[in-house]
DNA sequence: AGTGGTTATATCGTGTATAATATAGCGTAC
DNA sequence: GTACGCTATATTATACACGATATAACCACT
């Protein structure tokens, strides 16, 4: 049982091989800032919609496999960037609480969401 | 007892402030990548071009700040990303030695600056 | 042989973002 | 009045990028 499975692991190709001119891809990100502030983000569009679709910050996150601080961080944030909350959060009560996207944030996620497909068609176009 | 004011970041002026549907801005980067790592984007693009004005990495390093350190690293990492080396090092020498960028190093800056005017030009518009 | 300023390399510190963890506070339903 | 599970907050740990620093290697020129 000597025969060695050839793997194709290396991430780093030695210092000296060339590449093709080939694979190089055009990357980007975009995002929307208020004040010099992250207000949404490809990160938080997603966040937004599993709340939207789980009904609480804590299930949406660990749908992301996020951790709950950073999704409450997020929602803060967006909250008080948005011109009117995107997040509307209730303490305790049944289930001991639940958070529900506002229409607010339905449109600026949506907003968002076009923006990002307009970038990506860019990227394509821009070979 | 009225904590209503949780200590966690007061840097900003007031949680409760809301701000004009106006100066949202959409903001964004653009690079090159190859095999998943950073081969060109707005730094690298810079740093290249002082080296090509300055014929030395480290008299470009500090013409933008940047620590010797890292524009060697960066240049390196160009240098292994790209189908030809971007920059001609030479060591010792007249001067202790200076740094050339080539053919193909103008070439991918080149390249690189039209595909962020083109990227600057979709941000515009996607208001 | 000595000089100078560069390339090349290693080490350590530090700041920042995030994860991990812990716990307090809440309110409806039972 | 207890329990449940979420929101809200604090603390600690970790990962990583980057700066700061130091030093070696280098070589045309004098």
């Amino acid at each position: 049982m000597a025969k060695t499975i050839p793997k194709f692991k290396p991430k780093k190709p030695s210092r000296f091989s060339r590449h093709p001119e080939s694979d190089y891809v055009i990357r980007g990100r975009i995002w929307i800032e208020k004040d010099g502030e992250l207000y949404m983000g490809w990160g938080r569009a997603i966040l937004l919609e599993h709340i939207d679709r789980l009904g609480s910050i804590a299930a949406a996150a660990r749908a992301m496999r996020l951790s709950y601080r950073n999704a409450w961080l997020w929602v803060e944030a967006a909250n008080h960037l948005a011109p009117a909350p995107v997040v509307e959060k209730t303490i305790g009560g049944v289930g001991g609480g639940h958070a529900r996207l506002t229409e607010e944030g339905r449109k600026v996620v949506t907003k968002y969401k076009e923006l990002r497909a307009g970038f990506q068609e860019f990227l394509k176009q821009a070979k």
